[in-house]
DNA sequence: GCTTGACCTTCCAACCATTGGAAGCTCTAG
DNA sequence: CTAGAGCTTCCAATGGTTGGAAGGTCAAGC
């Protein structure tokens, strides 16, 4: 199987591959004679994994962790779950900034005519030093 | 007022100031002979302005374009909320995204022993391909 | 007046994850 | 044999910020 190939069965870009191997996520791909990657079943499983974790917002430092884990059959399952609750509680903690952003710009925005008017409580409450924090 | 002072008074990095300047985002500072950068009220109510709008979550784009309509006198207050409103959309979008990937992990790790066995659904849940989506 | 240290200046590079392009080689089909 | 699709490497850009290096300038103390 080729990049190209791989890429198809995996989902994840050819250009992508080559760069999660460069970065050293993945293994170095055996080459052909011509220096074309070749690529295994057992590849593309990894690399459909990595898809899947970066899609549940890991970054690629803890995708290295969870590969090696992955790839690992003596690992604890403890070393995984305490890598899940704690990208859980950052998410969680993501979660609760975003609300309170949505939240002050609700009410900025309620007040605001909305119109040909210049005046503008949104403007006006990002002006306001009382919003320091 | 100096870079340094502008910065203390504005609680914007002086660094980022000059960021700042360099990418359009405030007008550029007047300097003194030797080449200083020079500072008034305005800049620093211009600065502390933008601080605010980065904390709810604005992107410079978009505040590029606030500190536009707040410079402007005769601007209209929807062409404002309609820019708060947008950004809360897609604030909003985020949230969903990120509260789909917590309980999908909630999920998988509620099913994990989080001992020294090696059994892991968390990682069976990452490389199982209906996961796909 | 001269040194010291804090501040200022510019420019260049790094972070993260990805995407894009250029230039050149290799494969496959017609 | 040629066309074009696919592969290779390398370099650059995105966004927002931070860091450092190398050098100029200011204020205070002696």
């Amino acid at each position: 199987m080729n990049i190209g190939e791989a890429a198809q069965a995996s989902g994840v870009n050819a250009k992508l591959i080559r760069h999660y191997e460069s970065i050293g996520i993945i293994p170095k791909a055996a080459r052909t004679e011509a220096g074309y990657r070749v690529y295994t079943e057992t590849d593309v499983n990894i690399l459909a994994f990595v898809r899947r974790a970066r899609r549940l917002g890991f970054s690629m430092k803890e995708i290295k962790k969870l590969v090696g884990l992955w790839r690992n059959r003596t690992r604890a399952s403890s070393d995984v779950k305490a890598l899940a609750l704690q990208h859980m509680k950052e998410m969680e903690q993501k979660i609760e900034e975003l609300q309170a952003m949505v939240k002050t710009l609700r009410h900025l925005a309620k007040n605001c005519h909305g119109d040909h008017r210049p005046d503008c409580p949104i403007l006006e409450g990002l002006a306001d030093s009382r919003l320091n924090t």
